[in-house]
DNA sequence: TAGAAAAGGTCATGCG
DNA sequence: CGCATGACCTTTTCTA
């Protein structure tokens, strides 16, 4: 119910605040994919390409192209190909005659949005990612493939068929426009179908694959007394039988060494991603949500039918919400206020559809962004929420309080500016006090949080003055970017914010907020996968005595006193630190041991589960640490002074508090099982890479960042304990690629690099199995957690194998290596820039295994993806591990106060990566129809199917 | 006629 | 140093 009403209002409520400038901020450029600046040549296109464009116009017949005229066009690549460029830009539809000077008429404008809405009636609810399609090059791929056969063939030509003079006969529905809608319709539907397929095999590795277990879990419950489980669930793994029997793994028995296509499960992933998101697509689920929500009453029917009757004025490219507002800017308000004044929370879901203001060429696609506007009560308020501090629209006991969470700049600054549009601003900039706000600082997004609330100029109208934490994610940091006495406003350290829109959700007061239909998730699977998915998959045996004892609890790990920082001569980096029988010699390992714990994981539902309340927390970090390798700290915000993250809110999470024994023990119960978690799904821990590292690439020497790794931290003997199934035992190295890659075989390497990416489903969903709760979770929802994590997770974990100061990639399990240039060259390449950009900001760090296994818990279990059912218990499982990772964090690094805060604010970043990666594969698919995909990319995408 | 919006001009910037 | 780029500005056209 509440995702219906949630997709209810966001659109409408949001295009409708926006005034026409606000809007071409989050109207992507059609040829890039940029910010649109405005309806250039007969499109929406940002200011490069417009100026490109023209200037191409005497000059065009000089470019040429190197690659056969086959070079994409994004964002990243829009300046390598002059004639790429100039070919994409004439097939999105512009031209000369689509020039058109002066405004667009009312009339006009209404008739685009009649076109738009017969386009709608295809019935695409699903996501996508431009508005401008960027398959419009090759619009004739579409009749090629599976996802050809419906609009396309609705009477509309490709774009490069219709005249150029169209969009001067009616500039407002030039025919790229009509073909781009179709193509996003294709392609919201090919993602669609990703999605399925996705969701269909993370349900069947739930089911049959992998440790099902979580290490210690219920003993961690039963001991720590983690309330975890639902009620009468505690001990219930360790009471299934053969726990201790070994299970399989679901990356089978084979590792990186046999990982071949054919062998290894291939899996890709898309984050959820607002950038998915498409007016078009989405309108449809308005209308379905609205009527459902009529149905089942939960919303005041006056305010149903009046957004409902709004929705049909929600047009693609924005125009009409000009239109919508100017007669009404202040409606959506009105609809707001009267939500929140019946108790009904509203959640503001900003829709990403810009791009970073500052460097385009850093500009990093646009992750899910949630502003929440929800009535909650004053507990566990921070003590700067004030009674004093009323909206309006709130009743007493009932305050409103607003949390955005990763905001995006532009998205924000249009959504307050629509705000500030309206006559008589409900929520005043006096009033703030507790609105969580994301501030701006050039690109990315982040989860940040004005203490003192909106500033004046960015507080947005109608949102209460009551303003405080509240988010379904703890994942709050606080900076202390708004002085509520100054009223100046210190930008956060290192938001990466990219721009957007918002939307607006209502959702029921006892729900959270569902999901915008966002993007899936994507997987690439590989057959074997689907085979041992109907099979008890093998596990890490622990019996007594043998792994498990390398896992000792937290109390009995002696830790080095805080402020030695890291160096210790006495360790070194095999690992040993002290203790040498941890080194982790694995030349006298045996072929994959057979697993044990073939669980099956119907983890029950934990909707009664009771959630605890939440304490109020306030993390204080002090000023970050200076970057160990003395890299550029690409987090912070170059336009920022203030480069520190002092603040980070965690809701129900106070380390400040003292360390009781009790906490302790809980803290460290959940790390030793995420610990083992890791260790027994990853191969690259990094007592694993030393030794991998010695011996299939000792010309790299050794490599010190390891030793300041691990000297303080978990004391894991790896020699002690089976290693994971698949790990190589050769003493050559297995490689997959020829030695010499010149001229790189980017087919090839893409394959190799695929299979390896994708080879980590399988151990990543065991991985999620075993997180603390993990399993008591609903178990759609543990789907959903997963489909949207993986791919983050897998990132976390490439950063393993990225040498980031080489911008080499060395595979420590084949002894392959290639180059980030190589990298460029093959298919979807430009996404390994993400990647490594990612694994700087968490390389430089410097963190340990458990860090590393920490992190990526807390992804998976992230309270604010689309489509949860339960995120209580989700955002009370993250808390858990949100401490965890900081008690952690403390540990290991005493001496870098700021590390936990940045560390957190990497999480952004791996938001923005899942999403560019489909989106490049889907292009990619359509663009090179001949492409061979893998076995089973092309499987689980149905890419070789036409 | 004011204001909106797009075309076209300008120039700082970065790159080869 | 020349050139391409793109952000910003001015001019032009059009609508309300």
């Amino acid at each position: 119910m509440s995702k219906h009403l949630t997709v209810f209002l966001i659109f409408p409520l949001f295009f409708l605040l926006l005034a026409s400038d606000e809007l071409n901020e989050l109207i992507k450029c059609m040829v890039c994919g940029d910010t649109s600046t405005g309806f250039h040549y007969g499109i929406h296109s940002c200011e490069g390409c417009k100026g490109f464009f023209r200037r191409s116009l005497t000059q065009h017949e000089s470019y040429t192209c190197s690659n056969n005229g086959q070079c994409d066009i994004s964002l990243y690549t829009r300046n390598q190909c002059q004639l790429c460029r100039w070919k994409k830009c004439l097939a999105v539809g512009m031209s000369k005659e689509g020039s058109r000077l002066g405004r667009r008429s009312k009339r006009m404008i209404e008739k685009m949005h009649e076109t738009i809405a017969k386009q709608r009636s295809f019935g695409d609810n699903t996501v996508v990612h431009q508005p401008a399609g960027f398959y419009s090059n090759h619009p004739e791929l579409f009749n090629q493939s599976k996802y050809g056969g419906q609009p396309m063939s609705a009477g509309h030509p490709p774009s490069h068929m219709l005249p150029t003079s169209i969009p001067a006969m009616y500039p407002g529905m030039n025919s790229s426009f009509s073909m781009a809608a179709m193509m996003e319709s294709q392609l919201g539907q090919a993602m669609a179908n990703h999605a399925q397929s996705i969701s269909t095999i993370i349900k069947q590795e739930l089911d049959h694959s992998g440790s099902d277990r979580e290490h210690s879990l219920s003993e961690t419950s039963s001991i720590s007394g983690l309330d975890m489980s639902p009620p009468g669930s505690v001990g219930r793994q360790s009471s299934v039988p053969g726990a201790s029997e070994g299970s399989v793994n679901g990356s089978g028995n084979r590792g990186y060494g046999s990982d071949s296509m054919e062998q290894s499960p291939t899996i890709s992933s898309v984050s959820l991603s607002k950038s998915h998101e498409d007016s078009a697509s989405l309108n449809n689920m308005y209308i379905q949500a609205a009527m459902r929500a009529k149905e089942e009453k939960r919303m005041p029917q006056s305010v149903s039918e009046e957004i409902t009757e709004k929705m049909s004025m929600i047009g693609r490219d924005g125009s009409k919400f000009e239109a919508s507002m100017a007669g009404e800017g202040d409606l959506p308000m009105e609809a707001i206020n009267k939500m929140l004044a019946a108790g009904q929370p509203v959640i503001l879901i900003p829709r990403d559809m810009g791009s970073p203001e500052s460097n385009s060429k850093d500009m990093i696609p646009p992750s899910p962004t949630v502003v929440v506007v929800q009535n909650t009560s004053k507990e566990g308020r921070d003590d700067h929420s004030t009674s004093r501090h009323r909206s309006k629209s709130a009743s007493p006991g009932n305050e409103v309080s607003v949390s955005v969470a990763d905001m995006a700049s532009s998205q924000m600054k249009a959504l307050y500016a629509g705000h500030r549009r309206t006559s008589e601003p409900m929520l005043r900039p006096e009033d703030n006090t507790h609105c969580s706000f994301l501030p701006h600082s050039g690109q990315g997004n982040q989860f940040f949080q004005f203490p003192g609330g909106f500033p004046p100029q960015q507080m947005p109208q109608g949102l209460s003055p009551q303003s405080s934490l509240l988010s379904h994610s703890p994942l709050l940091p606080m900076s202390q970017g708004w002085n509520p006495l100054s009223g100046r406003q210190h930008l956060p350290p290192s938001p990466l914010l990219s721009s957007g829109g918002q939307v607006m959700v209502p959702v029921s007061s006892s729900q959270h907020p569902q999901q915008v239909p966002l993007g899936p998730t994507a997987f690439l699977a590989q057959q074997h996968l689907k085979a041992e998915m109907h099979s008890p998959k093998p596990l890490p045996q622990h019996s007594p005595g043998d792994g498990r004892d390398c896992f000792p609890t937290r109390q009995s790990v002696k830790r080095q006193s805080p402020g030695k920082g890291h160096s210790d001569p006495n360790k070194t980096s095999k690992g040993s630190h002290g203790k040498p029988e941890c080194s982790p010699d694995f030349s006298h390992l045996s072929p994959p041991q057979s697993f044990t714990t073939a669980l099956q994981s119907s983890a029950p539902s934990d909707s009664q589960t009771p959630i605890s309340k939440e304490k109020k927390m306030v993390i204080k970090e002090e000023p970050r640490s200076i970057p160990i390798d003395g890299d550029d700290i690409p987090d912070a915000d170059p336009k920022s002074n203030d480069d520190t993250l002092e603040e980070y809110k965690l809701e129900g999470f106070n380390p400040e508090e003292p360390l009781t024994p009790e906490l302790k023990k809980k803290l460290c119960k959940i790390i030793d099982c995420v610990n083992k978690s890791y260790h027994e799904t990853c191969f690259y821990t990094f007592r694993r890479i030393i030794f991998l590292r010695e011996r299939y690439f000792p010309f790299l020497g050794p490599d010190e960042t390891y030793s300041h790794r691990l000297k303080n931290k978990y004391d894991h003997d790896c020699s002690k304990c089976p290693p994971p199934s698949g790990f190589p035992t050769s003493k050559d190295p297995p490689r997959e690629l020829p030695d010499v890659l010149l001229p790189v075989d980017s087919g090839r390497m893409w394959q190799f690099f695929s299979s390896k990416f994708t080879s980590q489903i399988t151990r990543i969903v065991n991985f999620s199995k075993m997180i603390p709760g993990f399993k008591h979770i609903d178990r759609e929802d543990q789907i959903t957690l997963i489909k949207t994590g993986l791919f983050e997770v897998a990132t976390i974990r490439f950063s393993t194998v990225a040498d980031t100061k080489t911008n080499m990639v060395y595979w420590w399990t084949t002894g392959d290596k290639f180059s980030l240039e190589d990298a460029h060259k093959m298919p979807l390449g430009n996404l390994f820039d993400l990647l490594f950009d990612f694994a700087r900001r968490v390389n430089r760090m410097l963190l340990d295994d458990s860090e590393y296994a920490l992190l990526s818990a807390v992804v998976i279990m992230s309270p604010d993806r689309p489509g949860l059912k339960n995120r209580e218990r989700v955002k009370q499982l993250q808390l858990e591990l949100l401490h965890a990772l900081h008690y952690e964090v403390s540990q290991n690094h005493p001496g870098e106060h700021g590390l936990f805060a940045r560390l957190l604010t990497t999480i952004p970043k791996l938001r923005e990566i899942g999403p560019e990666h489909i989106r490049r594969l889907m292009e990619l698919k359509i663009k090179s129809p001949g492409f061979q995909f893998p076995a089973l990319h092309a499987e689980v995408f149905d890419l070789n199917n036409s």
